[in-house]
DNA sequence: GCGGCAATCCCCCGAAAGGATGATTTGCGT
DNA sequence: ACGCAAATCATCCTTTCGGGGGATTGCCGC
């Protein structure tokens, strides 16, 4: 796969390197057009990555796990499933909150009602306990 | 959530707008000046959209099994083990000192020590480690 | 007998987690 | 239109964790 990262980054800067010729007289005259582009590949770059990772990759991972009965049973919604999966994953509620996008008080709403819904004291009850019921693998 | 993107992206249009304003005798001259930075844009901002879904949404790949001793690699102690498992049943420190009839201040110490050996930064964190390398189920 | 190591315990202190509540927004069903 | 549940963010307060130290005991090997 870095391979793909490679071969896109190489025709991008491909691209760019033939624009910035075509238009060579007027772009590249001084360092400063040359700093707002990089800003704005910089800025979109960045934009992009952001959008990616909460924007897109969010939705997908959360198709399915093992026990409908037992998260109906509990009253488990969507959002709480996510962060069960989070906590599964052995992370902190800081890390979840970045992860998904939200506030930390956000997240601690979410673990706090997990804690309640599977009767456990602690997040790491709180695995042991979605584990024995199945609720993950 | 939308609202921190219309957020970010309103700042980043009026970042762009300024520097173009500063900027603007030499590169609003002529469209292709425009057409060229909104490649740029473009282009960049797909390359972050997609580094950040392949940068996320990857799974951890499982590296091997080793139920066995790769336990002895990791010289872990038989009584760190113990208390892994306790960690991985989701006890407090209380609870395990409890169990094992040991102090508080000792179970801190062999927790701290896992923590070290399994190079992670909580006690869940541990636990996701200790299945990944196999220790445990 | 000395060095190393596992196991035990102690203190301090900042960071993270958890409990209790309240509030707002949004979508959904009647 | 109204009520309800989910999701969001918040504040205050307490408990638990985790990271620095440091220290003692007992065992094992050389």
């Amino acid at each position: 796969m870095g391979k793909r990262v490679l071969l896109y980054g190489a025709l991008l800067a491909a691209g760019t390197l033939l624009l910035q010729w075509l238009d060579y007289q007027r772009l590249v005259r001084s360092h400063i057009g040359d700093l707002y582009i990089f800003l704005i590949a910089g800025g979109f770059l960045a934009l992009g990555v952001w959008l990616g990772v909460r924007g897109i990759a969010r939705p997908a991972p959360r198709a399915f796990d093992g026990n409908p009965q037992a998260v109906a049973a509990l009253g488990l919604s969507p959002r709480e499933l996510e962060v069960l999966d989070e906590l599964l994953a052995g992370r902190s509620n800081q890390e979840i909150a970045d992860k998904l996008g939200v506030s930390l008080n956000t997240v601690k709403t979410h673990v706090a009602r997990l804690l309640e819904k599977l009767r456990a004291k602690r997040r790491g009850d709180a695995v042991a306990r979605a584990r024995e019921l199945g609720i993950v693998k």
